[in-house]
DNA sequence: AATTTACTCAAGCAGTCGCTTCAGTACATT
DNA sequence: AATGTACTGAAGCGACTGCTTGAGTAAATT
């Protein structure tokens, strides 16, 4: 039940039923048994990855309050991330897949909606606080782009380099990242640009 | 030879022979005959795509020179996927076969890491003199993080919703998230003990 | 002891995969 | 007209896919 996120994330579409039964030194027929197809396997891999996301981020979300700076709201929001990543193992396998559902959706993957919504409600309420000047239009785009690129951090070939640091210097580096694109860096409008930061 | 990368682009691995064949009315026979196999078609397609973008980014980054300002870095950093998105089609399809790559690699894709080093090079060297307070180490994976969040950007579902804009609304939005991930937002001096899971 | 329940096992099904084969065709060259 | 070159078409190969089947097993329940 636990060892098949392991090749959920190496590709949703690029596992298949012998890869996962051979791996844990089952029969193919207690898929079938168990859960009725390897679709419903993976969708129930799929569901308890993201329910167990999700919960994670709701609840690091629900530390914080309108008095918290912007790096806190970041923190908070990158933690399963790095957590996950410092962590390795199956805790990263939920956070691959998670970010290979972004890219892949399955079908029916609507059901979580609810959750993945109170999230993002989450996350713009704190920031709203942090950055009143912003369009809540753009928070949205900007929460969207820094999930996105922790996702990327996830998948991509740099996260097994960061998979070796601790949780605190994988934090030191991309926390400062992700604020400062919850915070953007004004366009010149018009005459000199200026340092916003200041 | 222009159409494949349509397919490419959804799974490197989930895409098939007859797939392809069907989609531009020919025969399977004719992959084997041009390229020899599937894989070698993909190969070949894969690296159309890393060199048309490369060359591209390449390009945009050396209009830049010591001068510029983070925010022009950021736009030219950004561009061509802006410009992907806002176009669609088969530059997109570039862009995102670009961006499959940097999840899963295929086995022989150090050919081109020479022009994949220059780019990462040009993007530094316009970055430092901007942001010379900054380690070099630090702007690197800055620099990854950015180039991960736009190619996220073109993957996940969010891509084709900004593929509806006009590129100047894109950059609109993008261009200070970039800016802003390059910048960073430094975290509070260490001693203060705000974060409230430690 | 008998029965039920929960589950595993090897075998095999139809379908699809990448790839090859080889006869057939269009066209340029001689 | 004959030949060579470039390519396509349909058919089929072995390997693999998800999934099912039916016999077999171990423990719990009666």
């Amino acid at each position: 039940m636990a060892a098949l996120e392991l090749l959920a994330q190496r590709g949703q579409e690029g596992v298949t039923l012998r890869d996962i039964t051979d791996r844990v030194g089952a029969n193919v027929a207690a898929v079938s048994y168990h859960f009725g197809s390897l679709k419903a396997l993976c969708e129930s891999a799929i569901e308890y990855a993201l329910e167990r996301y999700l919960d994670e981020q709701i609840q690091e979300l629900g530390f914080l309050d309108t008095t918290s700076t912007l790096q806190e709201v970041a923190a908070a929001f990158a933690r399963p991330m790095t957590r996950a990543l410092a962590a390795g193992g199956e805790e990263l396998a939920v956070m691959r897949t998670v970010a290979r559902v972004g890219i892949d959706p399955p079908e029916g993957w609507q059901r979580l909606t609810g959750k993945f919504d109170r999230s993002r409600r989450d996350a713009l309420r704190v920031l709203t606080a942090n950055l009143p000047g912003v369009d809540e239009e753009e928070l949205i785009f900007r929460t969207r782009c820094a999930a996105g690129m922790l996702n990327w951090l996830a998948l991509a070939p740099i996260g097994t380099e960061l998979a070796a640091m601790s949780v605190e210097e994988i934090g030191r580096q991309l926390i400062p990242v992700v604020a400062g694109a919850f915070h953007g860096y004004p366009q010149p409008a018009s005459g000199q640009a200026q340092d916003p930061h200041q």
